[in-house]
Parts: C-alpha cells; structure tokens; sequence
DNA sequence: CTGCAAAGATTGTATATGCAAATATCGGCG
DNA sequence: CGCCGATATTTGCATATACAATCTTTGCAG
C-alpha cells in the first residue's frame, strides 16, 4: 500500500480550479486575439460590442452584471472604443447615467470581423473538443441561476 | 416553419467560446482572489509559487511553456514575489539563465494559504458544478498532446 | 427648499497579460 | 581570437482587470 498523502503544493497543483480555468482562458484568448488582430480589436473589446448590439441601449452597470464585468474595467473599455468610433454615449434624462450603443462603424466592425471570430471558434473548438462549447455554456447557466438566487 | 436566420451578434453572442472562457475566468479568479486577500497574494501569483514548488528549480521559459504564459508576463510576476521574499534566484553557470526557487518563507506562504485556497476551491465547484473539475482537467490534457505534437 | 443618503459612473492605483524590441550571453566558425 | 546567429531574459508599451476613493446627480425627508 502506497500513501496517500499530499503536500499542499502538489494538491493545488493537482485539482485547481482556477490553475486549470486560468490557463486556458489565456490559450483561447490568444487564439481569438491572434485571428482578430489584423481587425485592430480584441476578443474583450469584440466581447462588448456584441453585448451592447444586442442590448441596443447599453447601460453600464446592466452591462456589467451580465459579463461579469467591474464596473471601471468597463469604463475604461468603452472610452478607447469611443475613441475608435465603435460605441456612442446616448443622451439620458438622468444626468448620472451615461448608456451607451453600437454605431454603424462597430456594426460594420463585427461584420468584417465575422470570419476571423469563425476561424478562431473552429480552432479552439478543435483544441478544447467540440464537447467544451456545451460545457462551458452549462457552467454560464449555473452562474445565472446562482446569480438570480 | 420559423426562420433560422441569426445576424454576426447573434452567432457570437450565443456561442463564443471565448465569451464563456473569459466570463467564468472572471468569476473564478474574483472568488480565489477574494479568499486569498487577507494573505496579500492573488491567485495568478499562487500559481506561480505552486509551479516552483513542485519544479524545485524552475527556469522561466520552462514555467511559461507549462502555464501558457509569456516569458514577459511571468519576468515581471517573478519580480514582484522576489521582492516579497517568496521566491530567489539560483546561481547558473549559463549568464543568461535566471532560474529560480520557491524560498522557505514561500512555502511558508503556501501552507498559510491552503485554508483559503480550500475554501475558493469548494465555493468555485459549488457554483460552477462538481464536473468542471474534470471537464477543465480534460481540456488541459488535450491541449498538453497538441504542444507533444 | 435644503441637506443628505443613495445611485451611477469615473479616476487613482496596482497587478496581469502579451507583443515587439532591446539586452546579454553563449557557441561555433573562420 | 573575433564576429555572428541563436538562446534566455528583461524592458517599453498598450490593454484588461479589480478595489477603493471620488465626483455628480437624483430623490427624499424634514
């Protein structure tokens, strides 16, 4: 009988959620960064464009609590994509808010980004298993339905 | 028969993988980090320490290539836990090698931690489902056999 | 109507991350 | 020996990320 016994290091090592989730948030990252770089964006700036197109008017703190987002992180974000003229800040009532929406630029921006973000999703799809897709989308669910709880 | 026509947002939105990596990476890595406060270390430094532990000497690029890290990224970390005397550097013959150690007052850290990293470990599996372990754990196994290949 | 707590967002500061360029060293070839 | 390409790491620069503090506006209580 062989003991069992383990130091701290090799169980951390060993089991390691955030090692694990970590590492490959940096290796999928890269692959769609790499594939988007000749678009001049990346997949964290891609990630809010598409949530401000289907949101249509996008408010900041509404934004942040679908992604997951710190509400500064955010802030910072969309003023370089203001800059690049992919967002625009719509006039509110309430002077403390400031949402925000897709121009035509970042519309057109996603569209010319389409096949870059296709390619990127068939890598990491024939890197991770096709299963991952589905795995991490079930994981998404549970973080919503803790999230409303 | 109801159309089945998705627009660019639409198809992202819905399936990136990419979203969903760097969502739950949020998440994950707020949750460790939340735990490990009062110990003044983050996650992304845990793992570090815990990589230099178990190589005993580790030598920068070799860490990289086992985290799917930069070179540049891991130079700067290891700067900054030098400091907090929780790793040193080994003499080398080679002028140009930096390798270095997980110091005793790291280990010392790691011990200290273990509590903490329990915790996030159970919150993280709680909230995300007991299979992500193995789901993650699978992913990363592929991805050692592409870099073998 | 005035003051004040709450709400919404930005700013200060620090770490993490990666690409490109610079630096330093090593090894071999003339 | 001396130059040169290769190797190992660090630096310059930009973005991403979060926490704490600040700023502005709102809405309400008195």
């Amino acid at each position: 009988m062989t003991k069992k016994r383990q130091t701290t290091i090799d169980t951390i090592a060993g089991e390691c959620i955030a090692v694990r989730m970590r590492m490959l948030n940096r290796v999928v990252t890269n692959i769609y960064d790499d594939a988007l770089r000749p678009l001049g964006v990346k997949v964290s700036q891609m990630n809010i464009l598409v949530a401000a197109g289907k949101m249509g008017t996008a408010r900041p703190a509404e934004v942040c609590e679908r992604l997951h987002l710190d509400v500064s992180t955010l802030s910072r974000n969309v003023e370089r994509m203001k800059a690049r003229g992919w967002l625009e800040v719509i006039p509110d009532e309430d002077g403390r808010a400031q949402p925000f929406r897709l121009t035509n630029e970042g519309r057109k921006l996603l569209e010319q980004a389409a096949p870059a973000w296709k390619k990127a999703q068939k890598r990491a799809k024939a890197l991770l298993g096709d299963e991952i897709v589905d795995l991490l989308g079930q994981a998404v669910i549970r973080l919503r339905e803790a999230d409303a709880s």
